[in-house]
DNA sequence: CTTCTGACA
DNA sequence: TGTCAGAA
């Protein structure tokens, strides 16, 4: 499948999937017109660089990561996975900080909060709180089969 | 009509 | 990343 094809079928514009390509984490082959081709597996591949990258890896790590993938089990890393241990455990702990560093604001605003008797209910044409704590994953658009 | 590369806001 | 140009 072309470019096009892969875009609508992963849900990635066709501007990322040539950043992916020129970030190693794909690697199309190309018809005599110069056009790229994409297989079948490249859909997934898409779908987990997409995890991934929410994940906080970088696009180095990724392009690592992927060939170290167990199956379809991007949370499953090959044993012979040893030197990318230290990337994602940096990963890992850089977001263990930042959750703690929210926590502390978190923290503080809700106690301006409480000690100032604010969230007395304010001008709010609606609901909307606008703080959806969305997991991962990326959005799939369900009428592609 | 679709994609390609390179470049710029 | 989006988008535009100019070419294939």
């Amino acid at each position: 499948m072309r470019i096009g094809e892969l875009a609508r079928r992963s849900g990635v514009s066709p501007r990322a999937l040539r950043y992916y390509e020129e970030q190693g984490l794909l690697r199309p082959e190309r018809r005599p017109s110069g056009y790229r081709e994409y297989d079948e597996d490249d859909v997934r591949t898409v779908r987990d660089v997409r995890t991934l990258l929410a994940a906080g890896l970088g696009t180095a790590t990724i392009a690592a990561v992927l060939p170290c993938t167990a199956g379809d089990e991007v949370s499953l890393l090959l044993p012979a996975c040893a030197p990318l241990a230290e990337e994602v455990l940096a990963e890992r702990d850089r977001i263990e900080e930042t959750m703690r560093q929210l926590g502390a604001a978190l923290g503080l605003l809700r106690e301006m909060i409480d000690r100032s008797g604010l969230e007395s209910r304010a001008a709010d044409g609606g609901d909307g709180t606008g703080c959806g704590h969305e997991t991962l994953a990326s959005p799939q658009p369900l009428g592609s089969r």
